[in-house]
RNA sequence: GCCGAAGUGGCGGAACUGGUAGACGCACCGGACUCAAAAUCCGGCGCCUGAAAGGGCGUGGGGGUUCGAUUCCCCCCUUCGGCACCA
């Protein structure tokens, strides 16, 4: 050993090359020639979420980033071209509601924040691209998002109505239903409340069928993300039914799932939104009692209309059943929504329980209509079954039928007499997206009172967000005070106008990054056709879950709009997803109220990043849920430092002929695996377990003619995860870049063992064990398992009935 | 209720197409080195039984297919995640 082996000390090696790296740029990846934008060049684009610059780097950005980086660093030495950039999700309410706390402007706060990650970033040592760095709160990013916006304003996808929507009384402004949980603001806990207000809305509903169909192009999103999404839109097919308001025809249309049980409705309900209700009551006895009943209704937080009891009242009016002519009574009640369907529904309280417990505290005819065949069903039951054995009774023509048969036969019989049409019902709603905040991006959009809303001209852009001294919001967005900023001029008929003062929610800012990235300093589009199809789809997204219905399905839709407006080719925005799980410190989330936070950057300044690297990966399988433990990475520590001292005294032995011995062979077969593991298998924790039992080979056969290549070997198999030493020890055993150098291949015909052991099994008993040359064929080895004086002494002269040989595993005899 | 994922030692987990279950790490036990400690190295470590060789049991539970099942099939239980007054 070389007497003068110095200690690993992480802290000097890696901020020696992440300044070799920095002054060489060696990460930078220069878009290809326009010429070459077409070739099949062997090309990977790598996207981790961009985070969102709240001051420090947390766990949850080390892992996500070190699964990047060890896909990129491989595939890169793989020789593919791999696009690797990063960004800030920059605007957005914690940066405005830290500024507004600290009397701040959020601008400078968030710079800050932003030159904080990024210099703990390179403390990381992370293979990024620093050259296509890119902010959501710059004007040169904004006015491309203002931009989009206009597109699909024009092609009607944007737009602005009035209708009930999810206020935050702590954030004090509106959100989109994907950021309610349970009824509570998703960012802050806040219950929510409903309002009447005029808002932007993106039209992603005219893309659900899209967002649904289309998956089948995500070759490996997680079933749990799909099956969110799915759920999200909940799609379900059904009739649009007809009826009308006995005495005035006006027409009812309600959707139904269930036009098989139309003879069993036996009252009809209206949401006490419903616009139909206060023209039905005008001046009858029940007016007062109505109205007082929807005044109280609006009054009823979301979470108390779904855990009361039904309750409702009656209008005193009849709708008419297309089906039967029969005259049913309408009643007002808060279990049905407006926003779902025509928020009216025709009630069958015998095959619906919500209707069943409505009757039955109001005393409504109960009227089972399909029932098992051959079957009583018992009065009064709420009997919600509608397959192939349940058959139609009381339900006129149409008595017999089975409940799926009835369903096309009594669709088809409306809609010849159009009263009726099969239809689709969906759970997703339109994309609510402006927000009463300061800190987003402006919508281009100007308020005249001649010529009404009108667009701002692409020449006009970007709508630069003012600099305004109160941020703070008070019910409408703070935009509003700044008034040399809203008054402008209309730029149809140029009298005087005012700006839109709502701001865009950050998921729009988000919702085009990805692409940004690949074109990042154009200024005539947001991005380049050619280039933009060139690296996208997104070859691999890395993530976290919490975004599934959210982030990943607005980028899901923006890339289709995208795709329609002739921007880009493609139409899904990843083709592949990884979710990445959450770290979790002595098995709970981390919370600073609970005070288990682990800091990485401590970690780093104590073991270097390239232990936290190994070890962030190393704790489990990297999609699952993670509990972080302080001796799994001393664990991790210690190996390092093994694989250190290994390589220094590997270093002068003189370099020769591995062989094909074991530990040649055991090399060979661990470049397979951590290969495979990464590449195939996307798993990131085996790996380091098979690089670990290498290490433990060569401890123990230090003079075997294969330990000087086998360490080598680790220590190019360890550079994606952990660079800086690898790339030490590199230079230590050798010459050259590491990570310039060509990832290690395994020989096919040194996969396998030398010698093995083959196990004898008689009736499923172990009986004998025999080692044996990797190479014996089946024959042969079944001979050696017979001649076996153990497994003789257990066949004892029977017949042999079945004899299975696997080779290099068994021999397995059965009698 | 509907949809999805998952149940393996004291713990995290491995076993990829059915072939020695428990790799690798942590924790623990024993030993070497040391005045001692740390560090490092060597060995042990599923449960029961046995001095040992060995034997029995064992991947949430119960069945099935198979020479052989953590792996495939059927039923059930539990946990986690999503959706849910969605008609």
């Amino acid at each position: 050993m070389t007497e003068t082996m110095e200690r690993y000390e992480p802290q000097s090696i890696e901020l020696k090359w992440q300044k070799v790296w920095a002054d060489e740029q060696s990460f930078h990846v220069p878009n290809p020639a326009p010429a070459e934008l077409t070739g099949d060049r062997a090309k990977s684009y790598v996207v981790e979420m961009l985070p969102y610059p709240s001051g420090d780097l947390h766990m949850g950005h080390t892992l996500n980033y070190t699964i990047g980086d060890v896909i990129t660093h491989m595939r890169r030495r793989k020789g593919i071209q791999v696009l690797r950039p990063m960004g800030y999700d920059a605007f957005g309410l914690p940066a405005e509601n830290a500024a507004i706390k600290e009397g701040a402007h959020p601008r400078p706060t968030t710079e800050r924040n932003i030159a904080a990650i990024r210099t703990q970033m390179q403390r990381m040592g992370w293979a990024i691209d620093w050259g296509r760095e890119i902010s959501t709160h710059e004007p040169a990013y904004y006015r491309w998002t203002q931009w989009l916006f206009l597109r699909f304003y024009e092609k009607g996808l944007a737009y602005r109505k009035e209708a009930p929507v999810k206020w935050c009384p702590n954030d004090q402004t509106v959100l989109a239903n994907e950021q309610v949980v349970d009824g509570r603001c998703e960012r802050c806990g806040a219950e929510v409340e409903a309002k009447i207000l005029t808002q932007w809305y993106f039209r992603i509903t005219d893309y659900a069928d899209a967002l649904l169909d289309e998956m089948g192009d995500l070759e490996d999103w997680p079933d749990r993300v799909l099956t969110m999404q799915r759920n999200w839109i909940g799609r379900s097919r059904g009739a649009r039914v007809i009826f009308s308001v006995e005495g005035s025809g006006e027409e009812l249309p309600v959707f139904t799932t269930r036009p098989d049980t139309l003879f069993g409705a036996t009252f009809f309900v209206l949401a006490p939104e419903n616009p139909l209700v206060t023209q039905l009551v005008a001046g009858s006895e029940h007016e007062a009692e109505v109205l007082d009943y929807v005044r109280r209704t609006s009054a009823r937080s979301e979470v108390e209309r779904e855990t009361k009891e039904k309750d409702g009242v009656f209008t005193g009016r009849s709708a008419i059943n297309p089906v039967n002519g029969e005259a049913i009574p309408i009643w007002v009640a808060d279990y049905v929504l407006m926003g779902y369907g025509t928020g009216a529904i025709m009630a069958v309280p015998a095959h619906d329980e919500r209707d069943h417990a409505f009757a039955e505290s109001y005393g409504i005819e109960i009227r089972p209509v399909v029932v098992p065949e051959g079957e009583e069903i018992p009065e009064g039951t709420a009997y919600s079954a509608h397959g192939a054995n349940e058959v139609l009774v009381n339900s006129g023509g149409f008595d017999g039928l089975s409940s799926p048969e009835a369903k096309e036969r009594i669709v088809a019989w409306l809609g010849e007499r159009d009263l009726g049409e099969e239809t689709i019902g969906y759970r997703l709603r339109d994309w609510l997206f402006s927000r009463q905040r300061y800190w987003g991006c402006p919508i281009p959009i100007v308020h005249c009172s001649a010529c009404g809303e009108v667009a701002v001209p692409d020449d006009q852009l970007p709508v630069v967000l003012p600099d305004i001294t109160e941020v703070a919001p008070k019910g409408r967005s703070p935009l509003a005070a700044a008034e040399e900023w809203v008054s402008t001029t209309c730029p149809t008929c140029g009298q005087a106008a005012l700006r839109e003062t709502d701001t865009m929610d950050t998921f729009v800012d988000s919702s085009w990054y990805f692409i940004r990235y690949t074109d990042p300093a154009n200024t005539e589009l947001p991005f380049d056709r050619a280039i933009a199809d060139y690296w996208l789809p997104v070859n691999q997204y890395i993530g976290g879950i919490e975004h599934a219905v959210l982030h990943l399905l607005y980028a899901r839709f923006f890339t289709k709009v995208m795709n329609e407006l002739g921007l880009c080719s493609f139409r899904e925005p990843f083709a592949r997803l990884f979710n990445q799980g959450m770290v979790t410190a002595g098995g709970a989330k981390m919370s600073k109220s609970k005070g288990n936070v682990i800091n990485p950057l401590e970690y780093v300044e104590h073991y270097g990043a390239d232990t936290v690297r190994l070890y962030t990966l190393f704790m489990g399988p990297a999609d699952e849920d993670m509990d972080w433990h302080d001796n799994g990475l001393e664990g991790i520590w210690r190996f390092l430092n093994r694989v250190w001292r290994i390589a220094h005294e590997q270093a002068d032995v003189v370099a020769g002929d591995p062989g094909g011995g074991p530990l040649a062979r055991k090399t060979h077969r661990t470049i397979a695996k951590v290969t495979d593991d990464i590449d195939r298998r996307f798993s990131f924790h085996t790996p380091i377990a098979a690089m670990m039992e290498l290490v433990n080979e060569i401890q123990r056969h230090p003079d075997d003619p294969a330990a000087r290549f086998a360490i080598e070997t680790v220590v190019s198999l360890i550079q994606p995860y952990a660079p800086h030493v690898a790339e030490e020890l590199w230079g230590v055993l050798g010459e050259g870049r590491l990570w310039e150098s060509a990832w290690p291949v395994a020989d096919p015909a040194l996969l396998v063992e030398e010698e093995v052991e083959i196990v004898v099994q008689v009736n499923g008993k172990v009986r004998d064990r025999i080692r044996v040359a990797a190479s014996m064929g089946d024959d042969e080895l079944l001979a050696l398992a017979l001649a076996s004086e153990r497994v003789q002494a257990h066949i004892d002269g029977k017949e042999l009935r079945k004899t299975i040989v696997v080779p290099g595993k068994l021999v397995s005899l059965v009698i």
